[in-house]
DNA sequence: CCTTACCTTTACGTTAACGTAAACTATTGA
DNA sequence: TCAATAGTTTACGTTAACGTAAAGGTAAGG
């Protein structure tokens, strides 16, 4: 099977398929159509799975529309390759930061967690 | 030096005074006045700073002041402190996650640019 | 004294990312 | 045959996170 319906990756996906039509509306997918009825491929679905995943990492869908369109290889212009590069290093140095906010914010986490346990343990039984 | 006024503040994180005013609105800060005019501690400042780490993680604005909030130790109920650990850990979880997407991310990013330079190579000098 | 540079509050405007409802079509099983 | 189910388009509504403008207070410097 190598075809799916809206409702399928909506219920997948744990998305409504006003989600996933708004996702086609902004230039994100494209699926092909059986008489009016959209045809999800493969291909489709894994480009819905990236562009969730850019959601969790709080890029905005003109991001992941970016970000995306880069594992394509349908540009052929030289100079589109090196902006292309351009975009990927920044889009790297992004996540960077973001892993470092993240170790940061876990480190606090267990430090405010320890903090609770120790409340606990001087209040729990006064 | 132990203050800061609103513009220095938002000069070093390139944010405005706006942005700032409204972080207040919801709550998430509370500067001391000097007459009418803010006056930002220390404390103050690291909040913002956390405000903006959680803004790069993508989270609400509302989640940032949940987390916010967990590191303050005022909570002395009991159910309080155990309703934060589970929040903390819900928190730890969606990171965890944050983590798998990224890495992920990375990973096609690498792929993306290496396909780019190759395309680069064979289409550069034809 | 007057301008410049900050500060303030109040309030309407804007953008992104959908939600929600209306009105319609097509297929399918009782 | 008819009602339920799943699909469609169109269009107005909503929420978060500020932007932007108006209208004004205050302190320093020329």
């Amino acid at each position: 099977m190598a075809e799916y319906s809206i409702s399928q990756l909506a219920k997948e996906f744990d998305v409504t398929t006003r989600t996933i039509r708004h996702y086609e509306d902004l230039g994100l997918l494209a699926p092909a159509r059986r008489g009016q009825t959209r045809v999800y491929s493969p291909a489709d679905r894994t480009r819905l799975r990236l562009i969730l995943r850019g959601k969790r990492l709080g890029l905005s869908l003109d991001d992941s529309r970016e970000i995306i369109d880069m594992y394509e290889p349908g540009k052929t212009n030289v100079d589109q390759l090196k902006k292309l590069i351009d975009a990927i290093q920044l889009q790297r140095s992004k996540l960077n930061q973001q892993l470092d906010d993240i170790s940061k914010l876990l480190k606090d986490l267990n430090q405010a967690e320890a903090d609770c346990i120790e409340a606990l343990k001087s209040n729990g039984n006064p």
